[in-house]
DNA sequence: AGTTTGATGACTGTTACTGACATCAGCGTA
DNA sequence: TACGCTGATGTCAGTAACAGTCATCAAACT
């Protein structure tokens, strides 16, 4: 056995999140964090760079997980196919993964504008680099970023309409239908 | 003459921008500011509920010539017409009114990460109410949100492109020209 | 056995922000 | 004119987010 428990920082997000569903965020300190999870406020800042970034451990991994399906894609689809494919492995992925603790998540995400602010941020950087995938495949700017950022705001809106459904309803399904939406919309309807 | 000099939230809006500009916004103690502008740190809170509104105080009558110009489009528009009015008003503003400090506030913004995420959160904001004025209009969901949502990624993406550019062209402009390509992006080319 | 490394604790300091109370010019009102 | 009210500001004290620095010590390595 180590000196340490392990997975400080697993532990760390675990603490956090319950304590924010029970009380929200402003509500609780990262010393008390730090403590349900037998350790100290200095080492919670080691492992997150802020307090709202212990809510988004795994977004590296959906980033990859975006940025793979986009350039497994076809090489003969349009710009907003490719999003589609990095948007339905993103579906895929916090679909399955634990449903209720993605929501859990997602309703204290949603309960706070501090929080709302750093899930744009996460968004707007997985469609920066979207983007840069979009050139790096012939697309020209402004296309590609526009293409990156609408199939974001698919996301988003998938994202607070799964969280916010009373029925259990697919978050893949979601998107595949507000996909469908923005293309109607574009086309003037 | 009043007890004190007047327009105090104005100075202390020029004395941060001048700030941030010269040492960056993170260098850049609210307490400096204030007294820039010959007053105390707690005055600049009564004034700005964070140190990063300071430099957002025009959002509230931007969001008024976004909501102006949604509600003013003819009725037989759709959508992404309705939203394309908004965002000319918005444009016209953004472009006329003392373009130096426009583009000051729009680099002292693009080189931090919190500041970039506020502009964000304000043009999430904008996107919610563009959002509920559609539906308003009898637009449904989730077709209102992705269509106010989409707007806002092009206002982003032009007024991006606008502060970067090294050539004078117009904000207008360049918003048209983001529509029609997110109108192609959607089209499938 | 000795050395190095990496994660953690302990301590200290700065700064963003907040609550409570005091001040006082200007205004309305008796 | 005198008097009380209001609103913007100053002053002071406090909390909590974060950061720098050094000590500790199990485990891995040599």
């Amino acid at each position: 056995m180590g000196r340490w428990e392990p997975d400080s920082r697993g532990r760390l997000q675990e603490a956090a999140l319950a304590l924010f569903a029970e009380r929200g965020f402003d509500q609780v300190t990262a010393a008390e964090i730090a403590a349900r999870a037998g350790l100290t406020e200095r080492t919670f800042f080691r492992h997150f760079a802020d307090k709202r970034e212990v809510l988004f451990g795994g977004s590296e991994l959906l980033r990859e997980r975006i940025l793979t399906g986009v350039t497994g894609a076809p090489a003969t689809d349009g710009p907003l196919e490719v999003v589609a494919a990095g948007l339905a492995a993103a579906a895929s992925m916090l679909g399955e993964f634990r449903r209720d603790l993605s929501l859990q998540r997602q309703a204290v995400i949603d309960a706070n504008p501090e929080l709302r602010e750093r899930e744009l941020a996460k968004l707007a950087d997985y469609a920066s680099e979207v983007a840069a995938a979009l050139r790096r495949r012939g697309v020209g700017e402004p296309r590609a970023t526009l293409a990156a950022e609408a199939g974001m705001a698919v996301l988003r809106t998938s994202l607070q309409r799964w969280a916010s459904s009373p029925v259990e309803r697919s978050l893949s399904a979601m998107v595949q239908e507000s996909l469908g939406e923005l293309r109607a919309v574009a086309l003037g309807s």
